[in-house]
DNA sequence: AGCAAGTTAGTTAGTGTTTACTAACTTTTT
DNA sequence: AAAAAGTTAGTAAACACTAACTAACTTGCT
């Protein structure tokens, strides 16, 4: 896959109308308007708007495989590499806020403020009611105390989310309760004092 | 928040539709084909679109919110807790599919086929390289062998992922850089012999 | 070098479909 | 009789996309 310059201009601009109002910003139309140029010239550069969307990801996905790439082929330690993995991406998001909206995009209501307002709300207690039950788990002993609570739930958290977004993506066929336990006999051992 | 039983019948159908075929398939026109009457009708029970979705996130965190309140008020320690709280988070979601798509929505694509492969792809490719790269670890000996390293490789992800998700419901204003930081200590911690 | 032919990249104007939603009226329930 | 819950018919706006045309380059031939 490779692009003309005015696929990549057309690229960038759809990352930033994306980054500014979500992926429902997206608009032949916007598009158009951000480029100022006509709507039917962008039909000249992309088959259609899928087209371009794909083009996004695909930009984007060997931008972070050139990254990747030079990490791995370092001289680390296995360790270390992750740790550069974890850093080159977090990097990597911080400048493409839109790949966030795109790729990890939590709630189709992003820009929609009340009913945002309630997914937020919701995962807010959801993580505290965690980090309490955490707490009373090192005050009792049971759960390690050399990490604090907040990190741990953020690991619980991520845990079920992952898991959750596997079975989806396998189009709710794998086995999510089995998935489930496995992912609970791992934190269990993670956790444990 | 009470709702009729017309409300929590509409409610039902929009989950229905939204696990059919993803949010995008949550319009008047087929919640009205569902219920069998006409589009005004809606009209009568709910202010608008947006109010009937905040119906069905309520309605949810309603059911979610008694069955973990049961658990917290249980005699048993927090280990078992946290455990029965993901066996049930696991649960809810397997037998309401809908929420998957509402809350946990990580792609806008999940219906447009083209789109949503290569977000697969992506994902799983770099799922891949972790999983490669803790394994590597794991010979080398810096990286702990009694947890396989898939279930290490859904540890990363899901931290990277509910970090990133923090960041982008805090509207992007928490240090990313920072909070990535915090989680790698922690992992690095939790990962080491 | 000069010029006809073709290509590229843009334009204006418009199509058909889908969207959420409303006005005005009727039926059903209480 | 009144209120609640439904109907038919329709609206305006947004959507992705297309037809038809044109200005400006590029190419190949003499």
């Amino acid at each position: 896959m490779t692009f003309t310059k005015r696929q990549i201009e057309i690229i960038d601009a759809s990352k930033d109308l994306i980054g500014e109002k979500g992926v429902q910003n997206l608009t032949i139309k916007n598009l158009a308007k951000k480029m100022s140029f006509s709507e039917p010239a962008l039909y000249r550069h992309f088959k259609d708007k899928t087209q371009i969307l794909k083009g996004l990801l695909l930009f984007h996905r060997e931008a972070i495989k050139n990254g990747i790439f030079k990490i791995l082929d370092s001289d680390k330690n296995a360790l270390e590499k992750i740790e550069a993995v974890l850093k080159f991406k977090f990097a990597h998001v911080e400048k493409n806020p839109a790949l966030v909206m795109v790729i990890f995009s939590e709630t189709s209501f992003q820009y929609c403020s009340v009913l945002s307002k309630v997914v937020r709300k919701i995962l807010d207690q959801r993580k505290k009611k965690i980090i309490s039950l955490i707490e009373s788990g090192q005050n009792e002993g049971s759960i390690r105390s050399d990490i604090n609570s907040e990190q741990l739930a953020t690991i619980v958290l991520g845990g079920i989310r992952t898991t959750i977004l596997s079975w989806r993506l396998s189009g709710f066929e794998s086995d999510l309760k089995a998935e489930g336990e496995k992912l609970w006999e791992t934190l269990e051992i993670l956790f444990k004092k």
